[in-house]
DNA sequence: TGACCGGATGAGTACGTATTCATAGTGTTC
DNA sequence: GAACACTATGAATACGTACTCATCCGGTCA
């Protein structure tokens, strides 16, 4: 007993196939009365339009791929938030996650079996030469927090670059008068770009800004750089880490050597995670509009955006107590830095 | 200039569709030149059997699809975790997350229509009946820590009850005479089995354990419940809470509030997150086996297990400092109750 | 040498839908 | 009342693959 098909509707309500097929794609074709009666023989038999036959016929699934790396806070709430708007447009999402770089060409090869109507690639890690090797296959596709491969690919992400200078200026405007920068992955193009959008800002107050990579976006990463930075000699003013996780792990790690934040050095993260807010870290970060850049990245999906259209969605400042000594006053408490942006 | 299709590789190579598609399908039925030939042509092409095609002649998609709630670490790590396991075995992953338990009913709808080769629903918001409506389409289904539907329908979970009595138990070792549960959501099974585990194993101590709700598996209901709970009257020893993420919010509500953990009161979670083991919070939890229970739960959906096949796996205890308070010597510091259990 | 067997391949069909084309029916206009 | 426009419907076909059945061919055995 298996599921009842448009033909066996046909059959119970007394009209041809055709008739069934119309009556759920284009109702305004079939009169009032047979679609009534369409309708009713298909509530019977429990009848669903089979979509793997109408995607067949119409070479539509209405399906969205993403290829989202399997870990990281980051990434899971922006799985989320593509999820709901994909819902929204009546589209679904078919994850492809994976662990390391390689396995993307696999999901590169499992994506062109199933005809897709898009693809979303998130992540920092897949090769430039990956990306490319997708474009010609006319499948529509959309880099995600992935500025390397703009102009390419149509792309959505944050402005790094702005987001970096306007974390800078903050801890400028907090009296550091150096800053050492905390990179994730060096060869990651957001990374760049955070990092020079920081030490052009920093530049035009004449503070340095030297790069120092943890090697990972993880918290692991931030928690062993820590010893590192110990080791290296005084602290500077300021950490400007390059994503919250990493930050995260690196107060852990500061504070179990003793090193107290906000009062012997500022820290500051990217991204916004929910986290940031907790109160255990209350962290000054760079908050990503997660939801608006799913949004943004499913709008060009859908509409087939030129490869040159990069959509840079400004970001905002959180500020937390991680960049608030004790003793600072504030004029206005709840956004003491507004002016700066 | 669509995609090629086996007939087109079959005129390349000089053979018949069928051929074509056995040389993909079912190589050992075609002899070795003549693979070879179909293997070039097709390469020349960029031909790819067309899965949609595919699915539509053997009835079998290679995607299962997850019903996952749009919001929560922990289902987040679950998705991925999911995501993962099910790649292993060559299986897609098609998400459908949703807000509130409304949505439900279209994303069952929708699964409905795309023929998968089954469907996890992941959730102690769905409810039982909309599970059961979904069962008799003959889509194997496995329901994911959401032991209500137990005997309904195969189910995978956590051990919650002998969880609950494990952290109950750790708290009794750590000299709590006076616990009370904080719930997240109260009608959810998960919340119901970890109370009671936990009420029975501290009743054999002769300890009471009242039950509070904060409404919600969140963050902010945490954080909002400490108010509530201070307002009560004396803090009790030790703060049983049901997820970790409320654990989080009630933690940081506390602390606010001039209450410290440890020393204050002993606060334990549920979940196993990874933030349970930043040093922020350094949360005593029972460590739900995300991985084992992933891996579970795709076994069970692809062998077709019968309804009344309970996974229950166990989970593990993580010591931590929220219920380590300072004065407190331990024998084995790394894990000092591992017998407890 | 003829009957037979097994492997390799081709012709044809089915999966369930959407859509094109043809046709029947129903008014409408001069 | 005939020619016409228009709507509602049915018959037939295509989407791309997998699989059944039939065919062919070289080798084997009596």
């Amino acid at each position: 007993m298996s599921r009842a098909t448009s033909i066996d509707v046909a059959v119970e309500a007394g009209v041809s196939q055709a008739t069934v097929a119309r009556a759920f794609s284009r109702p305004e074709l079939v009169a009032e009365g047979t679609r009534r009666r369409v309708e009713e023989a298909a509530d019977r038999l429990g009848y669903r339009p089979n979509a793997i036959a109408r995607s067949l016929k119409s070479s539509r699934t209405n399906i969205v791929g993403a290829i989202v790396p399997a870990s990281g806070e980051f990434w899971l709430r922006v799985l989320a938030a593509l999820s709901a708007e994909l819902a929204d447009r009546g589209r679904q999402l078919l994850l492809f996650s994976f662990d390391d770089a390689e396995a993307v060409d696999d999901v590169i090869a499992a994506v062109d079996q199933y005809r897709l109507d898009g693809l979303i690639m998130a992540s920092t890690s897949i090769a430039q030469q990956q990306v490319v090797r997708v474009a010609p296959t006319g499948l529509p596709i959309v880099a995600f927090n992935q500025p390397a491969v703009a102009g390419l690919v149509p792309s959505v992400s944050v402005d790094n670059a702005a987001g970096g200078a306007t974390v800078a200026e903050h801890l400028v405007a907090r009296d550091c008068r150096d800053v050492l920068f905390v990179g994730g992955v060096e060869s990651a193009s957001t990374d760049q770009l955070r990092y020079a959008g920081a030490a052009r800002a920093l530049g035009a107050y004449g503070v340095a800004c030297p790069y120092l990579s943890a090697g990972a976006f993880s918290y692991d990463a931030g928690h062993a750089i820590a010893a590192e930075l110990l080791a290296r000699g005084p602290l500077p003013d300021g950490l400007m880490v390059a994503a919250d996780e990493v930050a995260f792990g690196l107060i852990d790690g500061l504070e179990a050597a003793g090193v107290a934040v906000p009062d012997d050095v500022l820290v500051t993260g990217f991204d916004g995670l929910p986290q940031a807010a907790w109160a255990g870290y209350d962290l000054t970060t760079l908050v990503q509009p997660v939801d608006a850049l799913a949004s943004a990245a499913v709008d060009r999906l859908l509409t087939d955006a030129a490869p040159d259209a990069d959509g840079v969605v400004p970001g905002t400042l959180r500020i937390g107590r991680s960049t608030t000594p004790a003793g600072l006053v504030v004029e206005n408490s709840s956004s003491p830095d507004r002016a700066e942006r």
